[in-house]
DNA sequence: TTTAGTGCAAAAGTTTTGCATGGTC
DNA sequence: GACCATGCAAAACTTTTGCACTAAA
């Protein structure tokens, strides 16, 4: 990392500077998503915690998810019908592009429509307050 | 309707062209989809026909808005972690307003980004099929 | 008459909750 | 020591499925 702390030292920072507590597993499922780019429902987490040898529940993995998302740590994101996903949030604001085939993720950097969506908001009373965008098509490995 | 044709009518025609049969079931739904402007849930679709004395199951809910979303009829939207919402399609593309307080939508006409992220997924080796833009917001109501 | 669609009830899967226990600050 | 977090098991929900029955074409 930039200025010599472990990513768990890193971990620990973050959430207690969100008020919570560090626990072993907060940082266990946290180390799992930042290993990982794409994103993973709760019980993809649970099952490769595990297989990791980590003592978890899945209770805990719902609430700390839950916590973490709260805080900002890390992202929801519902774009399959089964189940919601969650992935850490990347420095700035982006968006997504998704294979519908096999679900990688690349992102898409240089967001330039906060203005206009502001605007466009506006015009109808809203108060815009944020935007999901996602660009769903078949990637390079799966015959796009 | 513009050509004389009541709503019942069209409707049926729109489920036949796609080789679905005009149930009453189906009709039902989708004339109860037509007088709602926003999203809902199957449950809430379930209640409401009940409630109007329609004789409907919960499974025929589902498997009637599976098919009305496959012939492309109606649109699920997962935004809310709850459940699956659905919607009627209005012609044309365009993105939605929701207020994160009443779950109300405005829609947004005139989408403009199709060829930008057409090409910023060819950069990713991505062919884009499609995109979906929501912006979250307060709405007036609400006191944005 | 053929075949798709329905209803019911049971099952599958995801997410939440209650409560006693344990760990963090 | 106070209080938050965890684990387990049970519950609550959403959605799917099997199967016999009904109705659309």
């Amino acid at each position: 990392m930039a200025n010599g702390q472990t990513q768990q030292e890193t971990s620990e920072a973050q959430l207690r500077a969100r008020g919570l507590r560090a626990t072993p597993q907060r940082l266990s499922v946290l180390d799992e998503l930042l290993r990982e780019p794409n994103d993973v429902t709760a019980q993809q987490l649970y099952d490769r915690l595990r297989k990791r040898g980590n003592q978890i529940g899945m209770a805990t993995v719902y609430r700390t998810l839950d916590a973490l998302a709260e805080a900002g740590i890390i992202e929801p994101l519902a774009h399959f019908r089964d189940a919601l996903c969650y992935r850490v949030c990347r420095e700035g604001h982006h968006h997504h592009l998704v294979c519908s085939e096999c679900h990688s993720i690349v992102e898409l950097r240089d967001c330039d429509l906060e203005e206009p969506l502001a605007r466009a908001a506006a015009e109808h009373g809203f108060v815009a307050t944020g935007h999901h965008l996602e660009v769903v098509g078949v990637c390079a490995a799966c015959g796009g």
